[in-house]
DNA sequence: TCTGGGGTCCTAGGACCC
DNA sequence: TCTGGGGTCCTAGGACCC
């Protein structure tokens, strides 16, 4: 169920965005990486920055950047893996904050959310009592995370919220009086305004774009023709300010998905069926975890030239059945060239109903079938491929430890059979480092936080 | 040793229907 | 001696966001 606001003349809109969040959870976790780079991220060969620190960002490390180039510009930084059931537990602490100034919150991601004042008890909305709520929420933010800072901002619409906490960051308020709209965002870049990335940017440097106000001295036709209709309405919406869209709390999701890259382009046939299985069971499970069904199951490929392939099918009816969604998913790769191999292979699904409307069988998907077993080189016995679990408790840095003397570690790093941990909670200040066998009986990695979503 | 993962929304063409 | 015109659904790709 769905709860919508609607338009205001108060700055009524609170965005709040937790500052360098991933990175900061780490730097409160263990206190010897406090004001030190860390960069949280994919460490394999092909990861990418999740969130880096500020101290790492002063290097020029920043989120989606390539690992490998991330430790080339700052080869003393932490580089740690994520401990997501850590951050979920941060982040569910702050929307229940956010919670208790309205009952319309709406969260973009762990660490970010809009929040309609209008909706709530708050009955004052001068900048004066705006700017001592702002503060309070983030006083309380960082008491009841145990340190973490968040930026905040206040306005009459979305985009001037989240305006207004992009120009509070990090650790600050800044509420965008009504009226004073279109001076805060004229000297901006055009990139400021959501919608507007790369693509977008490009066609509007064409067009002698680089401020917001640049965008406003073109004319509403001339947008439209450059960005086409949607995109070119919304651009100039923003560009003046014009900004009518609802925070709209519970929102859920439309599709569900998993995704792997895999360390190197993989070509053989029998080892992206195998991905497909336990991809398959991974989304079901989170399928049949929110209690629904889905119509429209998706495979999605990534060549080594990055292009994307993707090939969906919708049935008529609705399953829950992982067996289903690999079956199918399996059909369609049938369709896809796979010499060139693959660096990414996902498996989605979406159209999600509350009922199961399964069939006995899908026409559509049977002939695919049969026909894969037909193609299957006569006589081959059906190869079996052993797969690493896509995700499996290991010595990675950062991850949580518990040592029978030392008690609470991370680790810091392993290698060659050992691994070093460093003890250290938040609580204790900077700890000692110690070296073990990977195998010792007396040191286990710890479940908190763990898994990934 | 180039470039993640999990999502959303839009476009455009074809099928299909009235 | 051909051209309707919407509306909806499905598919594939692309841009964008955090």
């Amino acid at each position: 169920m769905q709860e919508v606001s609607g338009h205001r003349r108060d700055a009524s809109i609170l965005h709040l965005d937790l500052d360098a969040f991933f990175a900061a959870v780490e730097q409160r976790d263990k206190p010897s990486l406090r004001g030190k780079p860390v960069i949280v991220g994919g460490l394999g060969g092909r990861g990418v920055v999740s969130t880096a620190s500020y101290e790492a960002r002063a290097f020029g490390v920043h989120s989606a950047m390539p690992m490998h180039e991330a430790r080339r510009l700052c080869p003393h930084g932490a580089y740690l893996s994520g401990r997501y059931g850590v951050y979920q537990a941060s982040s569910a602490i702050v929307m229940g904050l956010l919670a208790e100034l309205s009952p319309l919150v709406e969260p973009l991601s762990l660490d970010e959310a809009f929040v309609d004042l209008a909706a709530g008890p708050t009955q004052e909305f001068t900048p004066h009592a705006l700017t001592e709520l702002a503060e309070g929420l983030r006083a309380r933010v960082t008491e009841a995370t145990g340190g973490l800072t968040a930026s905040v901002g206040v306005g009459t619409s979305k985009f001037m919220a989240k305006v207004a906490s992009e120009l509070a960051k990090p650790d600050g308020v800044r509420v965008v009086a009504s009226g004073t709209e279109i001076d805060t965002i004229a000297a901006l870049p055009a990139r400021a305004i959501p919608g507007v990335g790369p693509a977008t940017m490009e066609r509007l440097t064409r067009l002698g774009v680089t401020t917001i106000a640049d965008i406003r001295a073109l004319s509403r036709g001339e947008l439209l023709r450059e960005l086409g209709k949607a995109q070119g309405e919304g651009v100039y919406a923003l560009a003046h300010a014009m900004d009518l869209r609802p925070v709209v709390a519970g929102r859920e999701a439309k599709s569900i998905s998993i995704e792997d890259t895999f360390e190197g382009n993989v070509t053989d046939r029998s080892e992206l069926d195998a991905v497909i299985e336990r991809d398959a069971r991974l989304v079901v499970g989170k399928l049949t975890g929110q209690g629904q069904f889905a119509r429209t199951i998706t495979l999605k490929v990534k060549r080594p030239d990055f292009t994307i392939i993707s090939r969906s099918l919708t049935l008529h009816g609705a399953t829950d059945r992982a067996d289903t969604v690999a079956r199918i998913a399996r059909s369609l790769l049938d369709a896809i060239p796979i010499e060139t191999g693959f660096r990414l292979l996902g498996v989605g699904v979406a159209g999600f109903t509350e009922a199961a409307q399964e069939e006995l069988f899908e026409p559509d998907t049977l002939g695919a079938t049969v026909t894969s077993i037909a193609t299957a080189a006569p006589g081959s016995a059906p190869q079996e491929v052993v797969l690493r679990p896509r995700w499996v408790p290991s010595f990675t840095p950062g991850a949580d430890v518990e040592h029978d003397e030392w008690g609470h570690g991370w680790v810091w790093g392993s290698g060659l059979g050992r691994v070093t941990i460093r003890f250290e909670t938040a609580e204790t200040g900077p700890g000692p480092v110690r070296t073990f066998a990977l195998d010792d009986p007396a040191l286990r990695l710890v479940a908190v936080g763990a898994a990934p979503e």
